[in-house]
DNA sequence: GACTACTTATAAG
DNA sequence: TTTTATAAATAGT
């Protein structure tokens, strides 16, 4: 359609191949959407020219996005497969350890046994026993160290309070014989001092508290023993 | 282009809308293949009618992948960014999964202990106390049924080789008498009679093999005490 | 699907 | 870019 017929081959004049592919494009994007709003139908138009420029169409009411993941679906084809099947496999191979990490400990509390054989029993066993010796030393540890910081704030705590009350009776006897004197003229510093000690032994008490946060997910509390 | 000019909005007659769909189609894909020969272009049209039947254009020497990587790619839009997020996250989840079973057992074998407070400590000594009785019951039981085992096998392997005891005397009493009796003309009935009995008896030495296979790749063995 | 009168696209200037 | 003669596409049959 022009002033004359053309052959369809690449146009070697490259001039004239980009007046014709800008014209044609025009053309085509017309058509394209001419075909959607006509026929109500979804269009996707991706076109590179030779010098690598792209121009692109797609109908209203959707987007590339869109029509490129309907067309994966239509097609079975995985157009990012290299990447899907890689993580696909870690996925798998991830869910299976996790089954089998599983599994351990179900039999380290003494569950689902009936695959091991006597001489793994014994492994077991054996392990499990020696894992109760560390954590029974640590455990001691751990409350020995708990009552060194204990005795020590008592032992803050009692000499703080000492302190305290020797001030108090400074003061108190400073004002029995300077009744009007500068020292007692500020009230706060006395409710100053008594504020921070407070806080010290609210936070002291709050340390000591025996619940313990549940850190990472894992719960060895008492009520657990239930299960055995 | 037609007996006359149609005004570009949906055409409400769905059977209308189907001819001109088809035709328009065609038509455009041949621009588009017009347009990839003249004008040495990468053309990619994807179309989805309204009854959702995907049509496709693609130029030849390239496929809708590369098309779409080339657009991903130019745009900086990353089309799988929501798939692949999501398998990011199902990933961390996993493994973060992953994390947590793998201490639990550390922490069951009476490692990495630091992170547990006394009453922590206590339930998992507990636990464990608990998980050592079950394994060492099941133990017992397995060692138990495994005599048993052995047992019958024993008074079984006691029973053939009386009865084979038994036979052999027969034979040999049958060839004192009748020297050239036909009972013994052929000597393999004897040894295919001592081979069976090996057979049987080496089966059973290797059922009571004391190494076991390690079914689901882990290891209670007694090397793995040298951990503790 | 084939026909054809008409519109539309476009090759060349 | 715009014009225009002509080829191509297509709406209605």
């Amino acid at each position: 359609m022009g002033r004359g017929k053309i052959e369809i081959k690449k146009i070697e004049n490259s001039t004239n191949r980009q007046v014709t592919y800008s014209k044609r494009r025009s053309g085509i994007m017309k058509k394209a959407n001419e075909l959607t709003v006509l026929c109500d139908a979804d269009v996707s138009l991706l076109m590179f020219s030779s010098t690598e420029r792209l121009s692109q169409f797609c109908s209203e009411s959707t987007n590339q996005k869109k029509i490129f993941n309907r067309y994966q679906q239509m097609t079975g084809i995985n157009l990012w497969s290299a990447q899907y099947e890689k993580m696909q496999n870690t996925f798998n191979h991830l869910s299976q350890i996790n089954r089998n990490l599983r599994r351990e400990i179900k039999q380290r509390m003494g569950e689902e046994l009936d695959g091991l054989g006597s001489n793994e029993l014994r492994g077991l066993e054996q392990n499990l026993e020696a894992a109760l010796k560390l954590v029974r030393g640590w455990k001691y540890h751990v409350i020995g160290t708990q009552t060194e910081t204990y005795k020590k704030k008592v032992k803050n705590s009692a000499e703080t309070n000492k302190n305290l009350l020797r001030d108090l009776v400074d003061i108190e006897m400073k004002n029995e014989h300077h009744v009007y004197g500068y020292v007692v003229d500020d009230p706060n510093s006395y409710e100053g001092g008594l504020a921070l000690a407070n806080g010290e032994s609210s936070m002291y008490e709050f340390r000591v508290q025996p619940s313990q946060p549940n850190l990472h997910g894992m719960n060895y509390g008492l009520h657990e023993l239930r299960l055995a």
